[in-house]
DNA sequence: CTGCACGCCGATCTTGACCTCCACGATGTT
DNA sequence: AACATCGTGGAGGTCAAGATCGGCGTGCAG
């Protein structure tokens, strides 16, 4: 009655029944939802190569026989949750051209990527293997790319500086991201449209008046 | 020509030579900081125990009779940075009843933390062991605490419900946040004042008009 | 029925990092 | 000036985790 309701090993994650066989490309995709599990429920270095390959339900070489290594299986996964949110992030910034209707088309694609099911944004936000240039360059290409994205508008609409306005847009997403991030962690006192339109209204209040800086 | 100037063993971090002894009070200093460069440079994980006591020209044996491990080391550090900033915070928040300047100081504060040379702030914002507990609790506690304090003033002034507030507050601390890092990382290219300011009016415009809810 | 190919598994190797044991030299005392 | 004491140093143990090798079962062509 403590924990561990009926047959979990570790810690909440239990395999999979160790199913027969598989063709090989249904296999991968399997390998990397198993793995994209693990990952973001234990992050890179807690994780081990043997959970993943016992939540897929399989053993550890035929991991090594689809995936070279750790870093590679977890750069494949990395590279996936990068491209949607920099895809939908683009995407919400070419649905309309009222920038308040921008603001909150992106503050949303934010809260939809953080409240998204299989979690990978925290292989985005939270990872730990920040040491490793190759996920660096990675994480950061997420901020920067949205943020140069939203500079594009804010110059050519304000004719703010390059850094001006590269400074302002890192900083809505900034807001964007971990807002939604303790969102997420706050436990849902707030819908997910009611903290987006929030902080959405945070934002446009912030940057609708640009370029004119002077008021009290 | 290529690298390592003189006499840099690993990468360009060269050891003290290796001096006589030193009573236990200076030594426990003198390790913490060699142990916060060492951790700053290489993150926690690629930090070995080899490394910090090599950086402060010690053996292994007194890293430890100071330390019980790493982990240990780690938290301490990582304390003293928390503190710091939530301290600043605090301070920065009582230095005036002006909203405004209240906006910019705090900002100011962020800017200053990551400026500052010894790179603490990497540790609260980018360290790579938010598995463990004790450290993701640490991490998450600046911001709820940073966040919290300026809850408090906008529910204040304002009379917003306590999760509008707190939310608000978190946006406000992540863009603070975010932007100074990536205005570290950029390189210079504005003022740290200006960037500051730039990114306090922003906030101030945000906020300053809460809670009539409602303008186009 | 028999040989072959394919995918899979148990068991093992190796590396690397955290964490301690025996010798050495400096310091204070008589 | 000689000795006891204590801090220091190099070398080694342990263990976890990434990466790998021979054997097994299944399905199919001949």
């Amino acid at each position: 009655m403590t924990a561990g309701s009926t047959d979990t090993t570790s810690d909440g994650v239990n395999p999979r029944p160790r199913g027969g066989r598989m063709p090989r490309r249904e296999r991968r995709v399997q390998l990397l939802e198993s793995a994209l599990e693990v990952f973001v429920a234990q992050g890179y270095h807690a994780a081990a190569m043997d959970d993943i390959a016992d939540r897929a339900g399989v053993s550890k070489p035929v991991l090594y026989q689809h995936f070279p290594g750790k870093l590679d299986l977890y750069l494949a996964l990395l590279d996936t949750s990068c491209d949607l949110i920099i895809d939908n992030c683009r995407e919400a910034l070419a649905s309309t051209t009222d920038n308040r209707d921008r603001v909150a088309a992106t503050m949303k694609v934010f809260y939809s990527y953080v409240a998204s099911e299989e979690g990978a944004f925290r292989l985005v936000f939270e990872s730990d293997l920040t040491s490793e240039p190759d996920v660096r360059e990675r994480v950061d290409r997420v901020t920067t790319e949205c943020a140069s994205m939203i500079a594009d508008v804010i110059r050519t609409d304000t004719g703010l500086a390059d850094e001006a306005s590269e400074l302002l847009a890192v900083s809505l997403v900034g807001m964007a991201q971990v807002s939604a991030r303790f969102w997420l962690a706050g436990g849902g006192q707030i819908t997910q449209d009611d903290a987006a339109a929030l902080i959405a209204g945070l934002a446009w209040r912030g940057i609708r008046g640009y370029p004119m800086t002077d008021d009290h």
